[in-house]
RNA sequence: GGGAGCAUAGCUCAGCUGGUUCAGAGCAUCUGCCUUACAAGCAGAGGGUCCUUGGUUCGAAUCCAUGUGCUCCCA
């Protein structure tokens, strides 16, 4: 057969792909298996892929590929999340483009567009997923928006809201006065920007020439003041208590008040309280009752609440007061001063904190059991340090705000009566007979209805990802829910625990009385080399596409899992991927040698194969347990360096070479057999990592009957075998590392045979189980046993066993002496060591008593070692 | 300002409830090799006062405290 000499994943990868995909091997429909499940954390419609999502979903891909072999029926669902505020603002902006203004449009026109963008757009990153080598059931896919997930989330809100855990409130909001909505927190960059801190004297009420000095970064805000605040123990404004002072310009009397939250080291220690523009502010001006003063319009201008500069821009205003106020006597001076500034990631607006009239969910209840859950470990974290932040969230929930003032998602099912009562209910016809019933009103007809403006956030139709893909919350009893839900895993980034994992998690218990999956893995992030997150803005990610047509999807995979422990930050090194690309050739050219054997029937195994599969067969058994360990504590970068080096460095350098026949000779079938024996059983290991090469090989080694793919195969099992041998082997391996050492130093080729002769000590019977192979690797004519010393040879010494190795020069005295004694010496430092701690009377009498039998030990074999080495000293003096 | 986490070889990380080899791995580095599976390779080697300083202990990379540095979360 002819194999190139170089791994091509290319043409393989395409191939196998669309073979899975033709025969629904990733399809699963429920039966009598056990399911393995997993949700997709579903991208953003707006996204194209990037190194975390191929991070995130190499990990996913690798538990449900491993689930899928070890006989589970296992169930990777696909799909996308509607973005509201990101959708939105790509379509309005295209529509911009286009000479259309989203103000010109009806609410229905607008979708008509988003919707039209979202086919054309929204499925291009699970496109790319393929390339990964994704086995999701792609006839699963799902969007938050299509029709089972909309109404999902609408039955929710009714059923939440006619339980009284949602009310209508005022918050503030982060403003954004350019794009005229509401923003969440993630949304809004903070940077530092060089500003000023302007001291403004407020007038004493009443009282002559006393002022109070206050300081702000925003002098434009005292037209919405309504108190000037203090710190109850600051006894400079002692005086001051029950006073009150007039806003500057507008001489409108505030109370003075005093509240522990004033910083008296910052400013002058009296800070001006402004409720509708501060957030710190707004706290305050509740638990004092203040009135709140909106002084903007939406879009940044002053309003007539301002009374001032009515229509101005906040900016410009703040450049007009300041004259103004020095000409009225109230500015006391002007500070240069850094402070943080939000800003809208979108528009790059100024965020204008504001009052708003926003949707609640009531989260109290909802958060203490999804608490307990979790600190319980009946979900578990991986790596659970993440518990702690977790539970300090949860502790200190706030509502969730639902609200959002665009177009695109959910619309929130409330409709206002003229008289402003509300009604919530699934659709107009409902609501108005509801309407008509509660309010006594059989008069109102559908104009008289106001459907609320805004949609709801889209974690409120997230949060119910793992129920609403299997249609759990309309049709709770269907045979999907059932059967998969709670799902296994959960595989998502630390940053969205609160936002996406603790809501799915109340809303399992609240909607299935069941948490919605057992593990939560945690990702890190995908940094550059210099530690900066990877994003489009920066231009520091390369192209996941690219990435893999250089390196294969296979090598990236390996890249990407080489170095990322859970919750660990991955710093992405395009290094990484060649190594996996490098490793994919490793396994290839094993392939090419091991199919350009020829098999001779008629050989019997030489006795070196035997002794080289009993070896290997205990290997493999003994990686296979470690890995399976390893799996268990979601320890995947360690699984994989696990098998990666079972397959590199056992099986490639040690087994391969221990069993190959000399050039142009046949092997025996025997040994043939079990050579493709366990290179499947390493294709099977590997596969959930690396399918794609996998899947070629397990074709390539065997004819294989329609349908026998590796994806599909059962993944080997752990068979009993004998600790002992690897013992035996490491010892064989000493030799042959210092034979080949030997080689290296006199300068004898591999192609002359040299001579071994062993001197057991002590006793020791000779362990011969694998000299065949000591033989072989190191190209040996005679290995004898001797009673006696060999005189003119080179020497080492493993354990207690000496080697000899006749050289034609005969020995170099010194160079043995030297080394020798070297030798000598350090075990002489060790025993001391050792003795040093057993002649302690407190160590003997307080360890363990296996520890000091380990100890004990070691001054036996070290003693042992010693006398071997003098003796041979004493020979050569 | 409050809270959490981290600090081990040049880099990225292991090192479980303190006790087998005076600390391991991969990559990188260095030295030999174009040995007919593989130079995307083979065979070897070097490299760490386990952040500082104290403490607990017969014994500390591992536990405690302090300091320093970095990261994240909340305000």
């Amino acid at each position: 057969m002819e194999i190139a000499s170089k791994y091509d994943p290319k043409a393989i990868e395409d191939k196998w792909y669309s073979y899975w995909l033709e025969r629904k091997l990733f399809r699963s429909v429920p039966d009598e298996r056990e399911p393995y499940t997993i949700v997709i954390p579903p991208p953003n419609v707006t996204g194209v892929l990037h190194m975390g999502h191929m991070l995130n979903n190499t990990i996913q891909d690798v538990l449900v590929r491993r689930a899928r072999m070890q006989g589970k029926n296992a169930c990777w669902v696909p799909g996308t999340d509607h973005a509201s505020i990101a959708t939105e603002a790509k379509v309005v902006a295209k529509l911009k483009e286009e000479g259309i203004e989203k103000s010109s449009l009806t609410r229905d026109e607008f979708l008509a567009h988003a919707w039209e963008w979202k086919e054309k757009h929204g499925g291009i990153i699970l496109e790319q997923l393929k390339k990964l080598g994704a086995s999701c059931d792609w006839e699963r896919t799902c969007f938050t928006m299509d029709e089972a997930r909309y109404e999902s989330v609408i039955d929710v809100f009714i059923d939440l809201y006619k339980k009284g855990l949602i009310y209508r409130g005022v918050r503030m909001v982060n403003w954004d006065p350019k794009a005229l909505t509401a923003l969440s927190d993630e949304e809004v960059l903070y940077k530092e920007v060089q500003s000023k801190l302007y001291y403004l004297r407020y007038k004493v009420e009443g009282v002559d020439n006393d002022y109070v000095t206050i300081a702000t970064t925003r002098p434009e805000t005292i037209l919405g003041d309504t108190a000037v605040c203090f710190h109850p123990e600051d006894e400079r404004y002692q005086h001051l208590i029950g006073k009150r002072v007039l806003v500057p310009l507008l001489n409108r009397s505030i109370p003075m008040i005093s509240d522990e939250y004033v910083d008296r080291e910052f400013g002058t220690g009296c800070l001006k309280i402004t409720p509708a523009h501060d957030v710190n502010d707004y706290v305050i001006g509740q638990k004092y009752n203040l009135p709140s003063i909106d002084i903007f319009n939406p879009n940044g201008t002053l309003s007539e609440k301002a009374e001032m500069y009515i229509g101005e821009d906040r900016f410009e205003v703040r450049k007009q007061i300041i004259p103004a106020l020095e000409a009225a006597g109230n500015l006391v001076k002007i500070e240069d001063y850094v402070n943080k500034v939000g800003f809208s990631e979108r528009t790059d607006a100024v965020i204008e904190p504001k009052l708003s009239m926003q949707w609640f969910l009531r989260m109290p209840d909802l958060a203490k059991p999804a608490l307990d859950v979790v600190m319980n470990d009946v979900i578990r974290f991986h790596p659970d340090k993440f518990k702690n932040t977790y539970r300090y969230w949860m502790e200190n929930v706030r509502d969730w705000c639902i609200s959002r003032q665009l177009w695109w998602g959910q619309r929130i099912p409330a409709f206002y009566l003229p008289s402003g009562e509300i009604v919530v209910a699934k659709s107009a016809d409902e609501a108005l007979e509801t309407a008509r019933c509660k309010f006594l009103k059989p008069d109102l007809t559908h104009a008289d209805l106001r459907q609320e403006e805004d949609v709801l956030d889209t974690w409120f139709s997230s949060w119910l990802w793992p129920i609403s893909v299997f249609d759990g919350i309309r049709k709770p009893e269907n045979e999907d829910i059932k059967y998969y839900y709670p799902t296994n895993d959960l595989i998502t980034a630390p940053e969205i625990l609160f936002f996406w994992v603790a809501r799915m998690i109340m809303a399992g218990q609240e909607y299935r009385q069941e948490i919605p999956f057992k593990n939560v893995y945690l990702t890190g992030i995908v940094r550059d080399k210099i530690g900066r997150k990877m994003s489009k803005s920066l231009g520091n990610s390369p192209d996941p596409i690219g990435l893999i047509e250089k390196y294969g999807a296979d090598g990236v995979r390996v890249g990407m899992l080489l170095t990322s422990p859970a919750g660990n930050d991955l710093p992405f090194d395009e290094g990484l991927c060649e190594q996996g690309r490098n490793f994919s050739n490793k396994i290839w050219n094993a392939l090419r040698l091991v199919k350009g054997w020829t098999v001779d029937e008629s050989l019997s195994q030489p006795s070196y194969a035997a002794a080289s599969q009993l070896w290997f067969e205990a290997k493999w058994n003994e990686t296979l347990e470690t890995i399976d360990g390893l799996y268990d504590d979601y320890r995947l970068s360690e699984a994989l360096m696990t098998a990666y080096k079972l397959v590199w460095d056992d099986f490639c350098s040690w087994y391969l070479e221990m069993i190959k026949p000399g050039y142009q000779q046949p092997i025996d079938a025997l040994t043939y057999e079990n050579t493709l024996g366990f290179f499947e059983e390493l294709m099977q290991l590997m596969h959930p990592f690396m399918p794609f090469i996998t899947e070629e090989i397990w074709h390539l080694l065997r004819e294989r009957r329609n349908g026998d793919c590796i994806m599909v195969s059962q993944i080997p099992q752990k068979r009993p075998f004998y600790p002992e041998v690897l013992n035996k082997f490491s010892v064989a391996e000493e030799v042959v590392i210092a034979l080949r050492t030997i080689r290296k130093e006199k300068s004898i080729p591999f192609k002359e045979s040299i001579d071994l002769f062993i001197r057991k000590n002590n006793d020791e019977k000779p362990e011969t189980t694998f000299d065949s192979i000591v033989a072989k690797l190191c190209n040996i004519n005679r290995l004898e046993y001797v009673l006696d010393k060999v005189g003119g040879a080179t020497t080492f010494t493993v354990k207690s066993t000496e080697f000899y190795v006749p050289l034609k020069e005969g020995a170099d005295h010194t160079a043995e002496i030297a080394k020798l004694e070297e030798e000598l010496k350090y075990t002489r430092g060790f025993l001391e060591s050792v003795l040093k701690k057993l002649s302690n009377e407190r160590f003997v009498a307080n360890a363990k008593p296996e520890v000091v039998e380990i100890e004990r030990s070691k001054q036996a074999d070290a003693e042992s070692r010693i006398k071997v080495l003098q003796a041979q000293l004493d020979t050569l003096k």
